[in-house]
DNA sequence: CCTTTCTATGAATAATTGTTCATATATTCA
DNA sequence: TGAATATATGAACAATTATTCATAGAAAGG
């Protein structure tokens, strides 16, 4: 695996997504069940705006998916893999 | 594993502490070898005053450990666990 | 249609974080 | 002891990032 400056900045970038509790609270909460902007609004008590924004970061990193029913738009961890990262996270950190 | 806003607030902590390309290049570095603060300063041609800094916050999440020979103070990444980490982190993106 | 509800987004502002600058402390060596 | 070298650190400044505010678009229901 290389360590050069861009892997590097890459992987900084990676970490910084996680290092952000409105965006960890949102990962989190998507792994009991999908749900919709307006209900993680309310559930996290951050307005509707700032959710939106920070679902847009994460869905530029593919770390969550969404699909549209009706007026409102559902959004659920990508996959397995996003799951373990989430879940090593605390065992990591746990371990410090 | 509790899930609560202050362990959430906890690890995003931690991985703001990853979050920064000035610390993953000095944690990358010391995962070679140990080194002193002048030498990552030149290597990484980061002042030595940001160095400093920075190496300030890995030791208050005990990234790094750091042990004085005369006028110089060796870095070294504290231990097996923080090198896992470390080496995890690449394979984590790269399965993005 | 018109209104209501839900979501997204650009721009402004607020908050956080990193770097620089100036300087202090400690150690070595002449 | 005095000068040089290495590191640490507080404060000011710069840069980045998150939130709010205002608003637009899309879908549903009356």
């Amino acid at each position: 695996m290389k360590k050069d400056k861009e892997s590097i900045s890459k992987l900084s970038e990676f970490y910084k997504v996680f290092g952000d509790t409105t965006r960890l609270h949102i990962l989190y909460t998507l792994l009991q069940k999908e749900m919709c902007v307006g209900d993680l609004s309310k559930l996290l008590n951050i307005s509707q705006s700032a959710i939106s924004h920070q679902l847009k970061i994460l869905r530029l990193y593919s770390l969550v998916r969404y699909e549209k029913k009706g007026q409102c738009v559902f959004y659920s961890i990508t996959d397995e893999h996003v799951k373990k990262i989430l879940e090593d996270g605390f065992l990591h950190m746990s371990e410090l």
